[in-house]
DNA sequence: GCGACAG
DNA sequence: ATCTTGTCGC
């Protein structure tokens, strides 16, 4: 894997946010990944932590789409070395995520972050930090909001509503199962709204959560 | 100044 | 995120 920048190492809160005003021009909103019928490698991406939160722990489960099945994994164990600040997410947990797809054999062709994407203050949730610095296809999926308003969705399976912020729409709040909680997508790289739903929906099959986060919450919690 | 606030 | 058992409901 080569990131198309390097990740930014030692920033104070500050400078993080000036940076994530530098780099979210860079988010593709288009679609620019496999037709979903051609689609064969999906990724869910999580973060845990061990020892009282000195070490970050994430993990990448690639699963065979359609069907699910996993295919390969990867786990990278990092110092911790930035606080969890609202808004600043990332600088926390990339580092790690980084370093776990670079022990792929081989990339997928979209990721499913646990996080926000364009759902975030400044336009630059962790699924879009992921996406742009590896240029990877990425989805965020939340499983609550960080920022933004909506209108409460419909309570049966594939009811959403737009998540709307200062006059745009940042994301959708989706009902992934009928009378559950729903979750935020965003657009995090190089996908669109409408496909980041579809492919949401088409990795959740019996829970609220798609296979691929589950798979990547297990191996980085559980 | 007062709330809100991904994981 | 993490510390943690039982309990309510389908």
């Amino acid at each position: 894997m080569h990131a198309s920048a390097p990740h930014p190492e030692g920033l104070t809160p500050s400078e993080a946010i000036a940076w994530q005003r530098r780099q979210a021009p860079r988010v593709e909103t288009t679609d620019r990944l496999p037709a979903l019928a051609e689609l064969t490698r999906v990724a869910g991406v999580d973060v845990g932590f061990e020892d009282l939160g000195r070490i970050t722990r994430a993990a990448v489960a690639v699963l065979s789409y359609p069907d699910l099945q996993p295919v390969e994994q990867a786990i990278a164990r990092l110092p911790t070395t930035f606080p969890y600040i609202p808004g600043l997410l990332s600088f926390r947990e990339a580092p790690a995520v980084l370093a776990a797809l670079a022990q792929l054999s081989a990339l997928p062709e979209v990721l499913l972050v646990d996080g926000q994407g364009l759902a975030h203050p400044r336009r630059f949730g962790l699924a879009c930090h992921l996406g742009v610095l590896t240029d990877l296809p990425a989805i965020g999926v939340g499983k609550t909001r960080l920022t933004g308003t909506y209108v409460e969705p419909g309570q049966e399976r594939g009811a959403w509503s737009p998540l709307e912020h200062k006059g745009e729409t940042i994301g959708a709040v989706l009902r992934s199962r009928s009378g559950v909680a729903p979750l935020f997508i965003s657009i995090g790289h190089r996908i669109s709204l409408p496909t980041a739903l579809a492919l949401t929906m088409a990795c959740t099959r019996r829970y609220r959560l798609p296979e691929t986060t589950r798979a990547a919450h297990r191996l980085a919690s559980g």
